[in-house]
DNA sequence: ATGGTGGTCATACCA
């Protein structure tokens, strides 16, 4: 079973690109972020027409997850738990059951600048809530797959510049240490541990050249329960997809499992 | 220190 993770920063304008992609990579399995639109706004026939289920978690004008599946998505669940005042559209949960049954989690985590302010609060709060739902579902003893866009770079390793990001919400200690305490709760972050080496990256700013120059941070992860790692294939990354056209300024993720 | 790009929605906000 092959599950991406893709940020793609509006369905609407990458209705190309991710459908181009969907037909080259054939994801069995497609976490989606930053949908930004609402679950009645989202062109779900032009997956459906591909054979894929979809579920989504929209919200207006920003945000928004969504997963797409050839198996069916049983037991969808919406939203964050732990905070009935958060609107915010960042996770979405669904079972896929192939030759066994697999917990996906899509989440958008947020990304918290200005740090230090009240976005940043946010984010570390939202964190802590992460990792509480966490250490539930890992009392199911099921292979569980959480991926999105963390918007955490865990180490230095992980930015082509890591000095000009010390100040930034996705490289603060809080974000690292918040990120690196829900992983050391017995996950496996599957694109390091197939590839430890530094400059693998899943994000390119519009901006001053970013992908041109390579400058590039890694803030998309797979975390897997002990369930799932045991049943890991390969893990990689769709790099290529950043050279298309229209393209999201993250690329794809994506985990192979035996499942 | 500033502005550089892009998406959404229609004016700023978010990243």
């Amino acid at each position: 079973m092959k599950i991406a993770t893709f940020n793609i920063n509006g369905v609407k304008a990458r209705i190309e690109a991710l459908t181009a992609w969907l037909d080259d990579a054939r994801p069995d399995v497609a976490l989606l972020q930053e949908i930004k639109s609402l679950d009645e706004g989202f062109p779900r026939e032009i997956f459906e027409d591909r054979g894929f289920f979809v579920e989504t978690h929209g919200q207006k004008g920003f945000n928004g997850v969504a997963i797409l599946s050839k198996l069916p998505l049983e037991d969808v669940e919406r939203g964050l738990p732990g905070d009935d005042s958060d609107e915010q559209a960042r996770w979405i949960e669904a079972t896929v059951v192939g030759k066994i049954a697999v917990r996906l989690v899509g989440l958008y985590l947020p990304n918290g600048n200005p740090a230090p302010g009240p976005k940043f609060d946010y984010k570390l709060a939202w964190m802590d809530r992460m990792k509480a739902r966490v250490a539930h579902m890992l009392t199911l003893e099921m292979p569980l797959v959480f991926g999105g866009d963390y918007n955490v770079i865990p180490d230095a390793i992980d930015a082509a510049k890591p000095e000009a990001w010390v100040d930034d919400a996705l490289f603060r200690p809080e974000s690292r240490a918040a990120f690196r305490s829900i992983v050391n709760m017995g996950l496996t972050e599957a694109i390091r541990t197939r590839d430890p080496r530094p400059g693998i990256y899943t994000f390119w700013d519009y901006q001053a050249g970013a992908w041109q120059k390579n400058n590039g941070i890694r803030i998309d992860h797979m975390l897997l329960s002990p369930q799932a790692a045991d049943v890991l294939i390969d893990a990689g990354i769709d790099k290529a997809v950043r050279d298309g056209d229209k393209p999201s300024d993250h690329v794809p993720v994506w985990i192979e499992l035996d499942a």
